[in-house]
DNA sequence: CCGCATACTGTACTAAAGTACAATAGACAT
DNA sequence: ATGTCTATTGTACTTTAGTACAGTATGCGG
């Protein structure tokens, strides 16, 4: 499953739109699948591949500014497409504020269409390769004993073993051993790449006295 | 000059609504300057303090939108609170896509208006912090000779002394030697350190054989 | 021509990191 | 109780980094 084939995702209330912006879409060879509403779209098993949504605004119960906010809390990484025919400025503009990746109006150009789903497809790959990079260091972190954990904070400052031995109350015998292993577990093999790292995860180094 | 007083821009070629306008916001403290063409603006001495910009989208010859794109050549950071009467869905949309902070609608709700030109202040304030590390960095790093320059992205890789010597053909003295004068130079006092340093500045680690 | 910056190198030493043998002790689960 | 994981420490050695004296060569501007 490397390389999965991109779907298309189109939630809308408004049947006969829908269906026929799903006739359009296939026709240019994506996958699409369609959703009446918001809830039936969330029930969906989770796809974990590239993916965007093209999305009413004005539906029934549950918005498409709701699903928004809804997949922004689970972190969904397909880029949303809204579609509307109402022309509401400020709808519009708070969309795009919690990250929309364009806001379009009912009826779309078809070339505009097709060039927003490509772009926000490219845009998912990269988001995609992010997650992955982080999620990768992560789970090496995960490895850590917390007390290794400790340590890699304080490494990561640049401090060297006999000063976080003194500051944590070990010899610096232990110090290296914990050095060691975080050396091993995280598979780098100098301080400057467990540097990049650590930044790259958002993990900032330790502080002596935090807001003190 | 560390700290300065607020300045908000008006940019508006309605002269009754600017003027207004401008007392509106004078009335909450805030110094003002209004002008009343895009090119004005750009004629002004750059202010260099917290500021943000109340800015009209239809003007004759050069239009907001041209003003913004303007700004983002320069690398302005004055964020852009548009303003505009007349409701165009795509040109809000696209000015948002293209870093906006807000696009309100006229006549604007005052408490609306205050509250977004305070999170633009905000927003300013966090640009600006951001923006001198960076220039404090480049500083630092604009006194690197060349070689040193290039020693120094080897050593942000995690290289050793003599794998940095073997590769660039010099003895370990020298790649030492040359060490030794990056971290005075820059500062730091680890690699540790200078990874950090290097990563913020959008510095990438040197490549052996780049796209090869 | 002279001074200065840049780039390079040498020797010899100290300090720090890394490693190869270890061992000890507590907590916790089967 | 027995085993595993975690945290700790020891000794002795090697490798690497950093530093304190250096010196040489080249190019460039005044």
């Amino acid at each position: 499953m490397s390389k999965m084939t991109p779907i298309i995702f189109i939630v809308d209330d408004d049947a006969k739109f829908r269906k026929s912006l799903a006739r359009l879409v296939k026709s240019i060879g994506y996958d699409v699948e369609e959703f009446e509403s918001a809830q039936k779209f969330l029930q969906r098993t989770i796809y974990n591949g590239p993916s965007c949504l093209l999305l009413d605004v004005r539906m029934p119960k549950v918005t498409g500014p709701d699903l928004q906010a809804e997949l922004l809390k689970r972190d969904a990484l397909s880029p949303i497409i809204f579609l509307t025919a109402h022309i509401d400025m400020n709808t519009g503009i708070k969309a795009m504020k919690d990250g929309a990746f364009d806001f379009l109006l009912k009826p779309v150009e078809e070339h505009i269409l097709f060039k927003t789903i490509e772009k926000a497809l490219n845009k998912y790959t990269r988001l995609k390769e992010k997650q992955n990079e982080i999620n990768r260091i992560k789970q090496l972190l995960s490895t850590l004993t917390p007390r290794e954990y400790e340590v890699f904070r304080w490494i990561i400052t640049g401090m060297l073993n006999k000063q976080i031995a003194y500051d944590i109350n070990i010899t610096e015998r232990t110090v290296k051993a914990h050095r060691s292993q975080i050396m091993q577990k995280l598979k780098v093999l100098s301080v400057a790449e467990l540097a990049r790292l650590a930044l790259k995860a958002g993990i900032s180094p330790a502080k002596k006295n935090p807001e003190l």
